[in-house]
RNA sequence: GCGGAUAUGGUGAAGUGGUUAUCACCUGAGGUUUCCAACCUCAUGUCGUGGGUUCGAUUCCCGCUAUCCGCACCA
């Protein structure tokens, strides 16, 4: 493996866009920033990759996969905390149109004015009618979020509701909570995984396929009992991995040892780094480039309790391209509160508790007409009471005082069986960006070596992701060489997940560089020989080996 | 978003205020060729985009878009 570099950056990059692979969207049009298309070639590696990834992770045994829209309703983001943390809140002033940022006309008003919500922001304008920076009128429109997320409409006219294009995939992982746990019968742990675009409206996309606006994401939503301690098998991964604590130091270990240190804080968190680096390590990144750095607490995202990030070495530097993070109970809570459904599991005690409630409560009967409007606050002041509290009692409510008797109130004594009760899983999740780690692994198979004399490159892709399977080459087209090999490239092509490609064009050594270079695994070569005994010629992409194999016997 | 550079066939490059813009590789057709980019003949295909200056602009100027490099931003 070479040295990454500018110039071997430039012939990977004219390789993938001269043979398909990627290249730049809508270039005819003048292209568009952040977005870029998988070609003829390049579409078949990202389904292989994405299909590894969903294969990979229902191995688990307790995997479901779901599919989301990707269009969300500004509600369920502004519940996960995107709202606040992606957007500016614009509003256009009526008189002149120009756009203001929401937060900065009510700074001399409020002193935290960036922390403010939609609603409370849209109050304060209201109230204050701040000015126009521009023209200095006072009459402003309806505050619209804006920035980091695409914004859109959700129906037509007045009557669209607003929306977005989805920024993770995650949140229709957590929206569809009760119906994945009934599902999996109401038993954790279990996990949903969801592929598909995410869309972030980046103010300057940089790096080629680094940093788009719109993307491939894979993410794995894994749902736990916080209370019960996880067991993993760590014998798995017996090699040790290049860590990165968040107190700076760079440490070689094995995973195992790692959590049992407490350097990985959740036992889960770690078990996935290692199915993580199976995975990145089966479609080809290398692993001498690979690490796990944790987040530092000031850089980690809203949600996140603990988070690792894997990160590629490619001709960009260390990219992260996986986030390992524990999000604790932070997602389900949050749409809880927004939408006062329950979005828990149940744990049943070992032993049922016996609760000894002691205590009193209000007669409603005789607080209600006593106490009116404020019967409910005296309520719960009186539940709140110790038992051995004594009436008549006064209390201060909501600035009235209150002589409450002893006829407003009972004493309650029971005995309650409590078999369980409702908590919020916690979550962990690794979340992938599949185009950066397609990215990294065409970096890490792109090999530039010489042929006699001639520069000579080629990717040598692990077969389970490699774009084309094989290709069927006529070693002259005529004879009848021709037909046979067109009739094996069909036969193939109609295999399960087998794609042929059959190339008559060119001497037999082009052919195999151009197989090469997009790291096609095999070729099979039709000769003369073919025609009297049904064998061909079957050359490995790697070795360059040949064997003669019956036409009944090939390996696909 | 700010500053700098760049934009010529599919790819990589050269070049010019003036008739038909050059080269290599690639691609296609034919020939040749009995397994690793061979050769011969022929062919297809380009000045990012909009405006300005000019008799005439791919060339000079301006805007836009995109790309690259810094800075800033970044789950």
């Amino acid at each position: 493996m070479e040295e990454f570099n500018t110039e071997r950056l430039g012939r990977l990059t004219g390789m993938l866009k001269r043979r398909g692979v990627i290249l730049p969207a809508f270039e005819i049009h003048g292209g568009a920033a952040g977005l870029y298309d998988f070609g003829p070639v390049g579409g078949r590696l990202r389904n292989r990759v994405n299909q590894t990834w969903i294969d990979h992770w229902q191995s688990l045994g307790n995997i479901v996969e779901i599919s989301c829209p990707t269009i969300t309703p500004y509600s369920v983001l502004e519940a996960s905390g995107h709202v606040g943390e992606f957007s500016d809140y614009l509003t256009e002033c009526s008189e002149c149109g120009e756009a203001s940022r929401a937060d900065h006309l009510v700074e001399d008003i409020h002193p935290n004015a960036d922390t403010l919500s939609k609603d409370e922001l849209s109050k304060l304008i209201e109230e204050h009618n701040p000015q126009c920076p521009a023209c200095g009128a006072s009459d402003w429109g309806e505050i619209e979020a804006q920035n980091l997320m695409f914004n859109t409409k959700i129906g037509a006219g007045l009557s669209g509701r607003q929306g977005f294009l989805r920024p993770e995939t995650a949140q229709g992982m957590f929206t569809s909570f009760t119906s994945i746990y009934r599902h999996f019968r109401e038993r954790l742990p279990f996990g949903a995984i969801q592929t598909g675009k995410g869309y972030r409206n980046e103010i300057s996309p940089r790096q080629g396929m680094i940093r788009l606006r719109e993307f491939n994401m894979a993410e794995l939503e894994y749902f736990i009992d916080p209370e019960i301690a996880p067991i993993h098998d760590f014998s798995l991964w017996k090699n040790p991995v290049t860590l990165i604590a968040d107190d700076g130091g760079e440490v070689v270990m094995t995973l195992e040892k790692a959590v049992d240190n407490g350097v990985i804080r959740h036992p889960t968190v770690g078990y996935f780094m290692g199915w993580t680096m199976d995975f990145l390590l089966s479609v080809g990144i290398n692993p001498s480039f690979l690490r796990f750095r944790q987040h530092e607490s000031t850089e980690m995202a809203h949600y996140a309790q603990d988070c690792w990030d894997a990160e590629i070495l490619g001709s960009y530097g260390w990219i992260e391209c996986v986030g390992i993070a524990h999000r604790g109970c932070y997602d389900l809570t949050a749409h809880e509160e927004a939408t006062g459904q329950r979005l828990r599991a149940w744990r049943t005690f070992d032993e049922p508790k016996v609760v000894e409630i002691d205590g009193w409560t209000t007669d409603g009967a005789k607080a209600g007409p006593a106490f009116r409007s404020l019967a409910g606050k005296v309520n719960q002041f009186v539940e709140g009471l110790p038992s051995d509290s004594s009436f008549p009692l006064s209390q201060n409510i909501e600035g009235t005082d209150l002589q409450i008797l002893p006829e407003h109130v009972k004493r309650v004594q029971r005995t309650e069986n409590v078999n369980g009760e409702w908590f919020v899983p916690h979550v962990v999740e690794p979340a992938f960006g599949i185009d950066r780690i397609i990215w990294h692994l065409l970096d890490h198979s792109y090999t530039e070596t010489e042929k006699s004399g001639e520069d000579y490159a080629y990717l040598s892709l692990p077969e389970v992701i490699a774009p084309v399977d094989v290709t069927v080459l006529p070693l002259f087209e005529k004879d009848g060489m021709d037909l046979l090999a067109q009739k094996i490239h069909r036969d193939l092509c109609s295999r399960k997940n087998i794609f042929s490609v059959y190339d008559a064009s060119g001497s037999i050594g082009k052919r195999y560089a151009r197989a090469d270079e997009i790291g096609v695994p095999w070729c099979i070569t039709v000769d003369h020989e073919s025609l009297s005994d049904n064998t061909v010629t079957l050359r490995n992409r790697d070795s360059g080996e040949q064997t003669r194999v019956s036409i009944d016997d090939l390996p696909f």
